[in-house]
DNA sequence: AAATGTGAAGAAATTCACAGCA
DNA sequence: TGCTGTGAATTTCTTCACATTT
């Protein structure tokens, strides 16, 4: 409806979930030297077609020119401030075991815009250990450290993930990624993401059950 | 349209991805003994609405009985069936550094089905060090060892992950779950599915920031 | 000339609401 | 009566095609 200001608001999800690989894609154009991309260029770079690509971006206003292409480093800024990013987020990660352990020292969270900043574990035998240069800490401790909003990493076995969640809840946490083979319960206003192995292996399995059906549709990765 | 013999073929993709989400809910039920459930409790346990569970479900067949429920073990039976999970998979981890490490022993990939039985890294350092109770190997071996078909777990570095997809694929791989924080191009007939935790984390930022935007409407985690 | 931005068309997924069966 | 299975309606997402702008 209103064209002219910006159509701003209510960015839809499926394009909410494509603007963080949008902004992969830019950073490597980047770090490559590459200062100008067409929509062609970059839909490439991310796996999508042209077309869905411009549709998306014109939801957060236009920020293209016309016969030329995409400005790399305003494109990127868009979309960050879009996203959330222009300042930092702390992330607690829940749960020391092997896969806490790893994600504290994942090269994956070092992207611009996320910090982790606690390591939480209840036990007692583990808090005060240091790992990845990070002390570990308590709930009792994270609740007297963590005031401001932060982003909970649940890497807990699933017998625990319900509870800890509950407790990072407590806390005042309103986002959590769920790494636990579990499902868990939250009041409403806390938003719950899960990234589940034991899933993705399945629905690879499944795809490659059916064999040669239509994976002509996929022959691209994300 | 067939009602009979049952409604095969072409599962929609959206149900594809929540297919191991009820198996997991049904599993949950069967441990507590629970062998009968309706659409409503189950859609409960997997985060979804129970019309769209049912809708789903009759994408297999027609397993429940009406004005009753849905047999859990029955279920399970017919959801793992459709999935490919009557049959073991085996899985390749490639790349030994704290992620595979960490993933090589996770318990969420102990889920019946998979089991991981080659860790593979390119460092000569790391080739023939036990992890977890496998030994490491190179490609080489990878190629010699497993003429069967087999999943690929990428957790490689960004910079090597291309290279390590490559491989993969060289030796037969036609699935790929790619961990690396970078996309992976491959062949047509492979597919790839990329678990990003930058992505999720910034997704999670964007609805965080947006606050008590809808948020109503993601009350329950999946 | 080249490439964006966007209405309109089309496809896919979700939700509704109820017929049909135990 | 209770709950499944499913057409129909609705919403969301994708693709197309071209007018628009530099």
């Amino acid at each position: 409806m209103s064209t002219a200001p910006a159509a701003r608001r209510d960015i839809p999800e499926a394009t909410v979930a494509r603007l963080p690989v949008y902004l992969r894609a830019l950073r490597s154009f980047h770090s490559r030297d590459v200062d100008l991309v067409s929509s062609e260029e970059l839909a490439e770079a991310a796996g999508v077609r042209s077309a869905g690509l411009r549709k998306d971006l014109s939801h957060l206003g236009s920020y293209g020119v016309r016969g030329v292409g995409y400005d790399v480093t305003r494109l990127s800024e868009e979309i960050s401030r879009e996203l959330g990013l222009h300042h930092d987020w702390s992330v607690a990660i829940i749960g020391m075991g092997n896969l806490g352990h790893a994600l504290a020292s994942y090269s994956g969270f070092a992207t611009r815009g996320f910090k982790v900043r606690w390591l939480v574990d209840q036990d007692p035998a583990i808090v005060g250990t240091t790992i990845a240069g990070l002390r570990v800490i308590d709930f009792a401790m994270l609740a007297v450290e963590a005031p401001e909003s932060i982003i909970a990493v649940l890497a807990t076995p699933p017998e625990a993930a319900q509870a800890a969640a509950d407790q990072a809840v407590a806390v005042g946490v309103r986002s959590i990624l769920n790494f636990a083979p579990c499902m868990v319960t939250v009041p409403e206003g806390v938003e719950v993401r899960k990234v589940d192995l034991a899933t993705e292996l399945q629905i690879l399995a499944f795809h490659e059950e059916r064999g040669r059906g239509d994976e002509t549709s996929l022959k691209e990765a994300r």
